[in-house]
DNA sequence: GATGAATGAGTATTCATTCAT
DNA sequence: AATGAATGAATACTCATTCAT
């Protein structure tokens, strides 16, 4: 998709002050100005602003990679595997603005734009994935539903962090809810496997 | 707090459009028409539309449960507990209108509103307070910033599948993240629980 | 006129409302709620919001006296009525709620209200020749144009005064324009009607 | 300060509403109406109806020069100045619509507008000033607090005389109160500064 | 392409007035 | 007489969109 400088000015801008204002409180003459454009300059380069929230949410889900697609070095232990995706989440809880933006474009989605919610399908369905590939290599095993539907929870889990941290709740210190996090990916989740590995056995 | 019969159609008509069109789609008019009112009339019962949100969101928060408190009969086993708390949540992933209600008033809390920000911060204490209570008593740990910080876990697990189903996502059937919530719950939970009590006793 | 007790609290709260807010600042569920009535009951003893404002007018101008008739002793002198009516014009510099009504009432006269306006004229005659009547007594002068014409500025002179007070525009102690004021009354007037006598005798 | 074509015709339009129907009775539509423009339009150059009203109050309070400044030629004598500035005042009675715009923004003021009242201070102290000089020049006095007393007692008469021509009082023919000015100008001044200076030389 | 003045429908809010009770 | 809920037109203000230049 070709993009030429002035469309990706007003998407910058646009991203920007949704960030900073909400949707709500994003005007196309504050895209405008922030831009650089006249009012009606905007206008050659999106024929409404509709289509102006319809870029950024493109641009902006595609953009976030959330869970990096961990290294396919196979040298890498199990444990080397789990810290960079322990560290990962960590950087995530960090991104602010980002989060924000994901959580407007959530928001957008909800209240009936159906293109939006199919590309938040889509994303989720790409980011479970990259999840679910990482639990199968760092845990060694068998790429299922059961992976599946932890790296769906892992995906929730982490989503809820965000929100938590977003609306400023500060019910407890990063550091007991870390240690949490930690124990879940090292001990907690291989854990998990186990048991049900030895449950669907148990079934054969 | 008495609350006559006016303000609660406004109330109502409030949520139900909120849920439709989202909080930027309210409008007073809106309330008003669907609320069988004329405009002016809104203003006998609430002196802004700033203060109908308040309600709205006040009643929308104050009445959702999420976890219901699980009840101080203390005969009951671990596993009754734990099934009691499984099928809240699930009943919770059913309640659209209301999941919703609260995800617009968690984007208006962002946006700036620190009055809804507030209330959130109670409301997210309040609902992991009662989470913990319930760890607590099933699994027979000793309460502290452990068991504070899996609640918030469990509780941000629960939002993120609240989001997740509201997106229409559907990455996964519900069978199986069912039963890996089944299973934290009745395994994981109490196993992580166990590792994390050897490790403290490690350090001692 | 007579005039019942409902009619007599509405028009009172009605003058502190205007000379707190002003008549724009005048509603009629205001002076209802301060006169003690619902805004319905208004409706049984005056059938608009004008017919109230057009009492106000009408009272708040019969009441207002602000050059009170000197007794009508004739033993005083000259000395003591200029005196009397000096420390009544101080006094009437103090009357800080009264003289706002006036101006409000003023203001509502120009817009074009022509019943106020012919109130006015009546009232602003009355007062003048009250003066008028004061300074022939205690100047000894022959009643005439001149006379009036004194009266007349020195009315003037007292608005413009109570305007700049009521602005607070602070541009002089009150200290020395009572000086002025005092010697005016007590020596330029009579020289002034010297003047003015000896020249109407130059003419003769 | 450049001000573009738009600005004008909406500060005359909003000048003239103001004389016509005083402050309250001037709306952004009517201001609008008036000068041509669609309501929207209007906010292209002000921000707001209290921006409008405050440049016309700006504008109406700097043009209006109520005394002309004395021209600075020594040569000329006292009585041509005193005629120069008894004509000024005579011209000042005519201009009705400038006046009645003084006396509603001076309305306004004593609502409460805080901007307005400091603008009408700093404007009093002109004015007053400007007549002091004048006073001080034409009879040879040395300027202190009873110039300046008997400035403001002159602003406060006009103001007076101007009040009671808006709300055409008529009690007098203009013949007289003129000529009772331009003795107090020629005669009862220069008189009265005697009277405190010999007063003044008496304490010593 | 670019400008920014202009549009007009839409928003929350106010308030004199009405009317069923 | 009295209430107060209800009305609806009016108010200031916003903003996506258009269009002459």
């Amino acid at each position: 998709m070709m993009m030429n400088e002035g469309k990706l000015k007003i998407l910058q801008a646009a991203r920007e002050i949704i960030v900073e204002q909400g949707i709500k409180g994003t005007t196309l003459r504050g895209i405008a100005e922030r831009a650089g454009f006249s009012t009606g300059a905007i206008y050659h380069y999106y024929t409404s602003k509709e289509a102006i929230l319809y870029d950024v949410m493109d641009e902006g889900l595609g953009e976030v990679k959330r869970i990096e697609t961990v290294s396919q070095d196979d040298q890498k232990e199990a444990a080397v595997i789990i810290q960079e995706i322990y560290e990962g989440m960590q950087e995530r809880f960090q991104k602010d603005a980002e989060s924000r933006l994901q959580f407007y474009l959530a928001h957008e989605a909800m209240i009936g734009n159906e293109d939006i919610q199919q590309k938040f399908k889509v994303k989720y369905e790409d980011w479970i994935t990259r999840i679910e590939a990482i639990f199968v290599r760092a845990y060694g095993v068998k790429q299922g539903p059961m992976t599946r539907a932890v790296a769906t929870w892992t995906m929730a889990g982490i989503d809820g962090m965000v929100l938590q941290t977003l609306l400023r709740t500060g019910t407890i210190e990063p550091e007991y809810t870390n240690r949490v996090l930690h124990y879940l990916l090292t001990e907690g989740f291989p854990h998990f496997f186990q048991l049900i590995c030895s449950k669907e056995m148990d079934r054969e």
